[in-house]
DNA sequence: CGGATCATTCAAAGCGATTTCAAATTTCGA
DNA sequence: TCGAAATTTGAAATCGCTTTGAATGATCCG
């Protein structure tokens, strides 16, 4: 069924019915209702590939991913919520694995050229990233999930993690800890490294000195914080609270203290960063787990409606979020032990 | 820079060009190579759309998700396999998110008609999935992951849940366990019935008993397993083994074992399912964890290979592939202690 | 009544590629 | 040397839609 057919099919030129079907006024309302009628009526759908090409717009937005380690349970959840608002306006996901870093700059690179999206999405971005001057040499709008230090206007959306961590640490400081440990995210990464400010101004605010052997980088997986965490607590004295980076982080250092038999809540204390996964939840762990709060889904939400603004024409100079953080507190932060 | 730009440039007629670049027999060997070197110095890419267009492929194979439900670790990891295979043929994933099952459908009727895709995934069905038939309508290529009882040929790869959890209960049964639960997918889910069959089958060929009290229903979290775990270990005689049907879930019963003061791998013994998530380490749990496992990040590659054997005239009734799911002992599973 | 205005409709020209069919040039064998 | 065959190139049609510019009737007003 072509818009061609249709026309015939209505005794009409593919022009009226086109416009008829796209709401422009020059149209009698009578002949529009008869066109929406019999369009519904026989599931007439413009053709995707033709409607992109005489419009120019793609119909998609873009998302290059270095799959093994990029595509796990946040990226999934904000996948979820920017689907959710896509959806509505029927505008595709578009989501590009590669392996190396290398690969990635050629598909951008790919992308741009075929025009296969009218915007992309920007992912935990380095301090200095180049993808961000690469896409802006391209002149693909986008917008940054996380920020970066590049000399350039870019239209961004980002939680504060500094902010986050810092009142983390200072209610620890609070409760009587000083040896508190951060499982911090990847080095280089602008959101851990704004953790580590956060976290490095609450101690120097108190003017407790920082331990290197209390921080880790790593990826958020459960196995490596369990081993950080490990190792860590076999330190003398050992440290007595964990600031620990995703609720994967936190679960590997929930195992560690207990395989230390120590316990949490009591013995040690942890604050974790939930991104709100629906399927790992702070309240019902054992004991319920303090955290810095931010749905990463709902981030994903906004991204695209941010995404849409801009395709629409808002200037991206006016693009700018930043996301405050709630400290909840639960069972599994309490008062540092007695020396 | 378009065909006609390039050919421009060259002082060729786009006719050439294309053929050149597209591998056509008819163009003189020096032509091509100077076609192809300046097309690379010059970073051409044909149009995404304008190629659908006059091909009338898409080079897009979907997938349509219900956001909240599926958008998981589990569909994350094998959206991660397909990105994989699919990267190297530059062919993109189309993700749709829906709310309702309704709106799937409508999903599905709106990809076919403005042809978006050239395939599709089709995802955890249900015994009876009308999805199947409407896409068998709809006249789309589709490989199923998993199985469904209706009376067509599909394309399927899928696991061999039966077999694994048949074998799971039996060597708990042979180490002397005969209060064992299940905790299981959403009731009609094929993958979750066939799990019940194994189990099933395994208790009957030693003649144990059935208990209803001690299989569940639900999704894979580790919130839900946990509550359904705690109330299983408040039976008397309570459950002396569990056989979890994800990671997620074998958190929360870790959980409530832990919380019922109970031993892992001495008074309770566990084996779970593990789709193999690469933040998630079975061997690194503490006590290691016994596992069915079956990484479903391979699966999604090997569908993604599937899909391209399909479109590449493959026969679908010779698209069967059942895997095996293999059985690892590790700590988390011991001898059912004494009565 | 007649010219101007308005409301509708349509034919045809893109969009940027592929592909059909025809033309031009070379090569080859008799 | 000449015609046929093979090689190489190109003009134009096509894919299915949007959009420009023109045409057709209907309506209005002096």
């Amino acid at each position: 069924m072509r818009l061609k057919d249709l026309a015939e099919h209505l005794g009409l030129s593919q022009t009226t019915v086109s416009r008829a079907l796209n709401g422009y006024p020059e149209v009698n309302e009578v002949t529009r209702l008869r066109v929406a009628e019999t369009a519904a009526r026989l599931g007439y759908r413009p053709n995707a590939s033709a409607l992109r090409l005489a419009t120019g717009r793609s119909g998609a937005i873009g998302l290059v991913l270095r799959g093994a380690e990029e595509l796990g349970p946040h990226m999934s959840e904000f996948l979820a919520g920017m689907g959710g608002r896509m959806a509505t306006e029927e505008i595709d996901i578009l989501v590009t694995t590669v392996d190396s870093y290398a690969d990635e700059v050629a598909a951008y690179r790919r992308i741009a050229a075929s025009q296969k999206v009218d915007a992309m999405v920007l992912h935990s971005p380095k301090i200095v990233d180049e993808r961000v001057r690469l896409l802006k040499d391209l002149g693909i709008p986008f917008v940054l999930h996380g920020r970066t230090n590049i000399g350039e206007t870019v239209a961004w959306l980002d939680i504060d993690n500094t902010g986050a961590v810092e009142r983390a640490t200072s209610h620890l400081l609070d409760l009587g800890h000083r040896r508190i440990a951060l499982l911090n995210g990847i080095k280089g990464r602008t959101f851990a490294e704004h953790r580590e400010i956060g976290y490095l101004a609450a101690l120097s605010a108190r003017g407790v000195p920082f331990d290197p052997a209390l921080m880790g980088n790593a990826v958020f997986t459960d196995e490596v914080a369990f081993r950080l965490a490990q190792s860590m607590l076999e330190l003398r004295p050992r440290p007595t609270a964990f600031i620990a980076g995703s609720m994967m982080t936190a679960l590997g250092v929930f195992r560690a203290i207990r395989q230390a038999e120590l316990t949490l809540g009591k013995e040690v204390s942890m604050i974790a960063h939930d991104d709100v996964f629906p399927y790992l939840n702070a309240d019902n762990m054992f004991p319920s787990m303090s955290t810095t709060r931010s749905s990463i889904r709902q981030a994903g939400t906004r991204v695209a409606e941010l995404i849409l603004q801009i395709l629409a024409g808002k200037n991206i100079e006016d693009v700018h979020e930043l996301w405050p953080v709630e400290l909840v507190l639960r069972e599994s932060s309490g008062p540092a032990p007695a020396q």
